[in-house]
DNA sequence: TCACTTTACGTTAGCGCTAACTTAGGCAAC
DNA sequence: GTTGCCTAAGTTAGCGCTAACGTAAAGTGA
């Protein structure tokens, strides 16, 4: 047994101490209060003085003070868990989302653990799982942000969830979107002030409800407009590249052909940009491509693709912090719906409407954003000779 | 909904219990053991008697316990955090991999943070940011494995490291990696076997150490079909798409142009797809291209990619792995070289050569040096081989 | 046989933090 | 004044786990 002074000094410098790092008790007593209080004021609880917050503050900021996570949710007992259930794991903005999530998970203490469903599973037994491994909310990008089994399932098993970039709010459940109608009809908007007037639409799969929405948008910005609508533009994909070859083909094999195409996602972009090439079109001159999205596959064509960027990373911590919250508060669910702004990025593949475009060149050249029109004019002018 | 379980929590003694989960007492009382015991069990401790062990085991089943990772780093004080290290969130391969140190990171206890490095800020900055933040490890993924200032500057600051799918092992760090060398030489032999001669290569940039063992792989391959080097079939790149663009115009510009061509990733491997369709060449009749890595960008052209795939998860779960057992292990850092096997997969972008090589094939079979050739003909892909 | 090591456990004492209670002082109302 | 009630603290008691040490029994060697 340790007499009393060596165990006082144990407590202290201890053999098991991690070495780096204050902890409450350093800034207690640094700043002559107590364990508790300190406490109070690093988690904004009331019943603290504004004197004793100022010294306790700069206690911490003196000792560089940082709260150690293990032992914050030892104490409090509660270990927030959060999944981010995931179809796919090569979807482009994944990295992006994870990227996201993690930072938030970390800034509110909870743990971030990723699951994936495959189908062969079915959504009950997906959710069963779920709560075997203590998860208390769920995160749901696309394309699962859609599939209401799951939906259902999760909120059977008493799962808090937040769906991403969905169409559809509601459910019973928190939604964090970019006003997808609004950014189609931006998208839409500028290729009609830009001379065109037939324009294509690459719709997505209609499961997913954001390919509603992007649709309406379009429409909306053609009524805008007073431009007809022709349902012969419309081609229907499902978000792969390869589906939007195959949409962009047939657009292009139209008896009068689009001089713009609109994808509603990055991967039937560049896939009509490939397309496009195929048939011997130049793209902007001969034809506009703009896609939706902002992945990286909006700079692995050329010309690089005016498309589209929603704010993935910051959907995401939004959505985890709208999780946390939640699950900590208890029961006083109250579901939000987070709407962040998107931004239309311009780059080069879109243009002037064919027709009128050189002379609209020389007398109103291309807003010089990012001086990619000229660039692109002369770059896609050269070489590129080809027939099918 | 949770309204039923959270309000009486009082159950056990304790008033603050989080309503599931068993703790090792409760296995401890189960099992007739003290929870010390239980806690070496789990921990695979020495001076356990087998029956012991045995009744604990069951009573852990029985209960299905699972330890708590805070109580657990608490008591341990040994909150290991791992950053992952990023320069470009969009890189292809980073949600794979985020999803892998993911995994392991919890399994092992361990915390992921994410942390980006962007080109103002300097290598010794970083390090001491990263000291802040109370990391003990990084993980480095390309192109930061490659980054020599950063690593001396990791090294400088004491932090422990992992480098992934870089081609120089050492330099005081572990390393993971596929045989880049190898993975090169059999998709080289692989096209080689379907009669090309002349074969494109668009290396990478050369300060990614991988590129140049991918060329030494191509140029492994010549030699041992026979099949004379020539300078010119070299294109650099420096993995970027558009990247890949130039370097394959400038290989179809050839006066005798190749009737394959081999990039070092996918990205620019597909754009060699889309110079070939540019210049009128149809892939892979005319033309055969294969990439490396297996991105998601081997399947968003057509017709998809023949690649190496590179176990990116199973990579990072390694390097997250060696680097906890170093953290926790302390001083005796023996830092290692994991090699996982890489796979060819064949999907639509390669084919017999066009006509006159055939002949070659007739004539003078190729002798694959370990039957690289044979086995990579398979549809389903095969897995790589060790070299000597 | 006894001293000595080894093995197989049990005991104690925290890791750093916070929920829930307790206490000290201030201030109003009766 | 004193009762009541508020606010601003401090005190106590763990959360679940494990490092370090304690101890009893079995094994070892002379």
């Amino acid at each position: 047994m340790a007499t009393l002074s060596e165990h006082w000094q144990t407590q202290r410098h201890g053999r098991r101490r991690g070495g780096s790092g204050a902890t409450v008790a350093d800034v207690a007593r640094s700043a002559g209060v107590s364990a508790m209080t300190v406490s109070r004021v690093v988690n904004g609880g009331p019943g603290v003085g504004e004197a004793t917050r100022g010294k306790v503050g700069q206690a911490i900021a003196a000792l560089g003070y940082v709260p150690n996570p293990a032992a914050r949710s030892l104490a409090g007992a509660r270990q927030v868990r959060i999944a981010l259930l995931h179809a796919n794991p090569s979807a482009a903005y994944l990295s992006e989302f994870l990227i996201g999530s993690l930072a938030a998970a970390t800034a509110s203490d909870a743990m971030l653990v990723v699951e994936q469903y495959d189908p062969p599973e079915t959504p009950r037994a997906l959710a069963s799982r779920l709560r075997k491994h203590r998860i208390a909310a769920v995160l749901l990008p696309p394309p699962l942000c859609d599939d209401e089994a799951v939906i259902a399932a999760l909120a059977d098993e008493g799962l808090v969830f937040a769906r991403i970039a969905t169409g559809a709010p509601g459910m019973g459940g928190h939604a964090v979107t970019i006003d997808d109608c609004a950014a189609a009809r931006a998208m839409t908007a500028h290729l009609i002030a830009q001379g065109h007037r037939r324009i294509g639409m690459i719709a997505g799969n209609p499961n997913q409800t954001a390919s509603g929405l992007r649709l309406a948008g379009y429409k909306a910005a053609l009524s805008d407009a007073g431009v007809a609508f022709d349902p012969a533009l419309i081609a229907e994909g499902d978000f792969t590249w390869r589906s939007g070859l195959l949409a962009a083909e047939r657009l292009l094999g139209l008896p009068q052909r689009p001089s713009a195409i609109f994808a509603s996602n990055d991967d039937m972009a560049a896939a009509a940009v490939a397309a496009a090439h195929r048939c011997g079109l130049d793209v902007p001159r001969d034809l506009s491509i703009t896609g939706f999205d902002d992945t990286a596959m909006a700079t692995a064509t050329w010309p690089e693709l005016t498309t589209i960027r929603q704010p993935v990373a910051a959907m995401s911590r939004a959505a985890v912090r709208l999780l946390v919250q939640t699950v900590r508060k208890g029961e006083d669910a109250e579901f939000q719906h987070e709407r962040l702004d998107f931004e239309l990025v311009r780059r080069g593949s879109d243009g002037q409407a064919p027709q009128h475009s050189a002379v609209d060149i020389l007398v109103r050249p291309v807003e010089p954003s990012e001086g990619h029109g000229a660039a692109a004019q002369s770059d896609s002018g050269t070489n590129g000779r080809e027939n099918p």
